[in-house]
DNA sequence: AATGAATGAGTTTTCATTCAT
DNA sequence: TATGAATGAAAACTCATTCAT
């Protein structure tokens, strides 16, 4: 059951050699030679597991919210009590990607391709459904749950990525995951109020859509 | 009001069309052809305002931070009641980019290149320095508050990337930023406690130190 | 009669720095707005006295060839014993060229522009009047005239492309003249015997000719 | 006989078409494409082979100089008399390039790129050695041995680039060899006042200095 | 099946020439 | 008449993809 066929294990070097690349410079600087070369196989053999450089970096990037996906349903699958959970998949999740600091660049553009969206939307569902089942953002006024995840994910990478060097997974976890739950807690007692838009000034709406939004 | 030299504002022709450009597709899908054709000029005159098209992209990102920078700064220099500034400038800077959505792709690497890590930068302090003004986080015993800024934009970027049809900037503003206060006030009210760090596997560091980085 | 048209004045001042910057780079590597810089004129005004680049370069070493001419000219309408004044002329030619060294580099593709062939040209038909006048070619058996004067030539531009620095012109001056006027007086004293071509072996020539020329 | 390599064969192939095309015409004349086409290759595998153009006209350059030194080394390895081995090596050069008149525009700067000096250097000290092995140059008092050698050498690209339809390379062999034979007897015959430089008249040396090298 | 040499379409960049001021 | 900003045709070079071995 665990031996993979030599296809799929080749497979796997490809995929892996193809995300320390990609996770560390951008697409068009990564060629198919230094995959090739890091992989440890011909540049032919690179076209008979994926058909074009664009497929293998599509791979790449599902396979990293794949490890993410795996990673923090794992820890959801055992049942704890309110808030630990989240800290835990957070400790988890920042602890993962510590030493591949660039690998969080993979994750970035989830939107642009369908498979990607899909891939993302996976994990959001896993969070948001852990969320609900700690009775935190159901009953929320206003507030849109998959949107509440989002800004959670938001600081997860802004963590990830302007840490600094004294900076430790387990002391972010714990901030983040503190600073979410007191201000999604707050949120739920706030009431109607909470959500008032406050006045903007008519002004800055208007300039900001007579200026050509695409230039 | 102020005439720019007819120098100035070719430029600033050409890096409306860059940004336009840049912010829509990968920086290897924009032609320098393109954002000629775009800018309505020649190729050759891109070339006598930025020697290269890496130059060129560089100043667009450079230009990006600047107007959000001014965006900010001009809220900040009023004075007002805690919380309001920060809701104000927040709502402000969404509804810059909201319709220029792919704009925030231009500030993401800020950390690679030296001028934008300084221009980055120059936003985190900007923003600091007003949470310190309304002594949100001073005080916080073990949070860093450089991260507590780059937190707080890393739900600004989340909010942009992953907003949905019915999302407005407004309503997005006020939650983040209720969240986020919230939140912030129960770090500081929570205590010495409130960083413990919480035990951590050692199996899952260990597991995450002995793969090797570089794959 | 000494005072030039304002406008021959500044085609002078254009043709010199085209000189300075021709014969000290290649063609390709002297660009239009280098000559411009250092004739200290707009570009445009480049192009109302010459019509092309090409134009100008081919202005430039007619006039190289012209002040060789020139220099030459002046020696020999003096007279004097033989020998003297095709050393004198010898030493004239390396003198001027002693600072300019690379202003060589300009004579010599003398072939391919018929109007440089011509001014070539002039120069010979100089030195060759010169070299009959003393007597000392006229009669060689076998002998072509011409050749004989652009072998000397030939070792006039080796000098001056080869020289070191503790070369000096008389000294060469000297050591050329001698040496080729006691060749030339030994072919003549050599008889029909000199210029028995000697055996070439066939075979050489074969390998010559075989090789495709044009590779 | 000696079998290459399919590499070595086919850097040969490519360098023999730059050859062809470089020695007809300007280097910024000849495209790369040109290059390809004629050597039959896709352009990209001229970059297989030599990083850039430039490395590829260096390298048809000592090409050139490595095939003379050969022609030349070939000649005097077998002991003969005195003038033999000079004139015979004269006439295999002449012969040489005979259907080649271009090539030689490929050895004339040879003092621009160090190891384009080094290879020019290598056919001056062979022959160099081969006039002092036969006595010729050895005892001169004040020649320089080297420029003696490069005084010879233009004469052969003079023969070859001025030679008209009715020149043999036999014949241009032997006059240049006795002609340059007899000059250098004459010299050694001269005693010490052979080399007096002849008075130069200082107006015309200040003339030279005082007018700028630089235009 | 695996390889890596060969390919050429596609990009950036240069610079002679033009022309509005 | 003189200028130099603007232009775009032309040229070097790259790299994903193919395919003979």
């Amino acid at each position: 059951m665990k031996r993979q066929s030599s296809k799929q294990r080749k497979r796997g070097t490809i995929l892996q050699a193809a995300s320390a690349l990609f996770s560390d410079r951008d697409y068009h600087l990564v060629l198919m030679d230094d995959v090739a070369t890091r992989a440890r196989v011909g540049k032919g053999t690179l076209y008979r597991y994926f058909p074009t450089k664009e497929a293998l970096y599509i791979a790449t990037v599902l396979d990293a919210w794949e490890r993410v996906r795996v990673e923090i349903e794992e820890v959801f699958r055992d049942e704890s009590r309110i808030g630990e959970n989240l800290e835990t998949m957070t400790r988890r999740v920042l602890t993962f990607f510590w030493p591949r600091r660039h690998f969080i660049a993979l994750l970035r553009d989830s939107m642009e391709n369908p498979e990607w969206r899909r891939a993302h939307e996976a994990v959001v569902l896993l969070v948001e459904s852990e969320l609900e089942r700690e009775g935190l953002v159901g009953s929320l006024p206003g507030v849109d749950l998959r949107m509440a995840v989002e800004l959670f994910l938001g600081m997860l990478r802004a963590a990830l990525l302007y840490r600094d060097a004294r900076s430790r997974p387990e002391t972010l976890a714990h901030l983040i995951v503190k600073l979410y739950l007191d201000g999604i807690r707050g949120l739920s007692a706030g009431g109607p109020d909470a959500i008032a838009p406050g006045a903007i000034t008519a002004g800055l709406v208007a300039a900001a859509l007579e200026e050509p939004v695409e230039d």
